[in-house]
RNA sequence: GGCAGCGUAGCUCAGUCGGUUAGAGCGUAGGACUCAUAAGCCUAAGGUCACUGGUUCGAUCCCAGUCGCUGCUACCA
């Protein structure tokens, strides 16, 4: 019996609300799984919320909320996108779960050869009670510009996983494949980035610096820091190490992640898992970043786009089509509202949904809605599953498109409404029609299938339009109607 | 600075394991049609394939250098 399948997101920090980035890994996980699941494999999909750390205290505790009490209201902000993408997860962990947080612990007790008390050496603001990096001490001139006051340097005393000890192993592993990164630029960025050592990593804090987090057992000073608590949630959530269902999922077979996050995965990750003796996952999945109009998104620019309000204006399917086609799987895209706007109509619209709508208007008027023999698509698939199998989901719809645009031209090129007027004198045009009309149905059925992972509605209303042998249209239920928020209508009246 | 990569038609990019006329989509301009969501189809425009030098019978594709651009350069999650 084959393995069963695992992928796995990113868990979100909820201190924030969701945006593009957290989209992109929830839709990219989706349609694997959904891929998968065609072919009839069993597929585990995580999700899931990181709720500890001192910003989700400190913004508990402006709202008068105790940090649970805050987490429960904001982890639904994510819970509510996830749901509007349509991702067929399975399992949803929060960090702040029981079952997390007991095996969070067991995890640390594990690990425990690995781990030394050490100082932890920073630039430290008093009025920020927070650390900052080499980085941010001098690129602020060793200010803080919050406080106008010098960073003092304090150590502190912390554990420290020794992840320096799984240098070898690790580097073997990649460069073996044995884990692979996904795209294999991000592999050599990050084996140049490890090429003098991992190095051990800090993985917890005293408890008065960091009260809102998993305690560290045996040691009431100290609570874990965020490292060991969010990345144990990929084994926690499956059941890890309690339930034994575990071990048929792991290890991940992909884990999708933003290229932020990817030293934290490749390293500190593999390393907690070498710790544990359990296997490290078979591929991380590293997207890149959506820029807008070619800007970096910031909250301080302003140019936040929310996932949200564009599956609101163009529906979900829209949403997953643009950012599967149209942002690179594994590299940056770029969004704007003009070009989101513009594939919708002219691809999604003109393209695809005309096309939909042409031969299912043609077999309502020569052949009163029936369909007749309706033979197999026969467009080649093998690139498409090529494109999905290494993860290029944006060549993948490619591939589809080719097939829309060959139809149209199929149906340009036969002409069946010429071959309509010729029923009245010719006894072979109707058996001739029918064939054509099935022809293109047939081939509309198979562009539905190799749509069902990406958009899923899109492919479920194909179905119902052609699948029952009778075409049955509701008035006026075209596939993606004509909208114009952000470009200019061309039906307008000149001058309005 | 180091490492990786890019620089091909107005725009976004593909491609050539070195070889007769370098491709696609979008955009633009014409055209024929009418089943269809002012949609679809056909045709065209002719870009020193960044620059310089080298290897070669021959380079856009190989090598070196130059210029320009991008990404990464470990404890914010």
């Amino acid at each position: 019996m084959r393995k069963k399948l695992y992928i796995t997101t990113a868990i979100p920090y909820v201190n924030g609300t969701p945006h593009i980035g957290n989209a992109l890994d929830y839709m990219l996980a989706d349609i694997w799984t959904r891929y998968q699941k065609m072919s009839g494999r069993d597929v585990r999909f995580q999700v899931g919320t990181d709720e500890h750390g001192n910003k989700i205290a400190a913004k508990a505790a402006e709202l008068g909320l105790d940090p649970k009490t805050y987490t429960d209201q904001t982890y639904k902000n994510f819970e509510l996108l996830m749901q509007k993408l349509g991702a067929q997860y399975t399992d949803f962990v929060r960090t702040t779960d029981m079952h997390h947080m007991a095996a969070v612990q067991y995890i640390w007790k594990k690990l425990q050869p690995y781990i030394y008390k050490g100082s932890y050496e920073g630039w430290y603001c008093q009025g920020c009670e927070a650390f900052y990096s080499d980085k941010d001490a001098t690129a602020n001139n060793g200010i803080c510009p919050d406080h106008n006051q010098p960073y003092q340097r304090v150590s502190e005393e912390n554990y420290y996983l020794k992840a320096s000890a799984f240098t070898d192993r690790l580097r073997e592993a990649l460069e073996s494949g044995k884990m692979q990164i996904v795209p294999e630029f991000r592999k050599k960025e990050f084996l140049e980035l490890m090429k003098d050592g991992l190095q051990d990593v800090s993985i917890s804090r005293p408890r008065r610096s960091l009260s809102w987090g998993v305690p560290v057992p045996d040691d009431p000073e100290q609570v874990m820091y965020v490292w060991l608590d969010a990345l144990s949630n990929y084994l926690t959530v499956i059941g890890y190490p309690d339930n034994e269902t575990w071990r048929e999922y792991w290890p991940a077979d992909v884990q999708v992640i933003g290229k932020d996050i990817l030293r934290f995965h490749a390293g500190i990750w593999p390393a907690m898992l070498m710790g544990l003796d359990v296997p490290l996952p078979k591929k991380l999945l590293v997207h890149g970043f959506v820029h807008v109009g070619g800007a970096k998104m910031s909250k301080t620019v302003g140019n936040v786009v929310d996932p949200n309000e564009i599956i609101d204006t163009y529906g979900v399917d829209a949403f997953r089509y643009f950012f599967t086609r149209h942002i690179p799987t594994q590299d940056d895209g770029d969004f704007t509202w003009e070009k989101f706007e513009n594939a919708y109509n002219n691809e999604l619209g003109s393209d695809f949904g005309n096309l939909v709508q042409r031969v299912a208007s043609m077999i309502t008027r020569y052949q009163s809605g029936v369909i007749g023999d309706v033979p197999q698509g026969e467009h080649d698939m093998q690139p498409y599953r090529e494109a999905m199998e290494s993860l290029h989901f944006n060549q993948a719809i490619d591939e589809v498109w080719v097939t829309i645009r060959s139809l149209n031209q199929y149906i340009e090129h036969v002409k069946p409404w010429e071959i309509a007027k010729r029923r009245e004198t010719d006894p072979e045009a109707a058996a001739h029609l029918a064939e054509v009309l099935g022809h293109a149905v047939g081939s509309l059925l198979q562009v539905s299938d190799l749509l069902s992972p990406i958009m899923p509605g899109t492919a479920e209303k194909i179905q119902a339009l052609f699948g029952s042998g009778i075409v049955t249209q509701e008035p006026g239920a075209v596939l993606f109607p004509r909208i114009y928020v952000h470009t200019p209508d061309p039906r307008a009246p000149k001058g309005a």
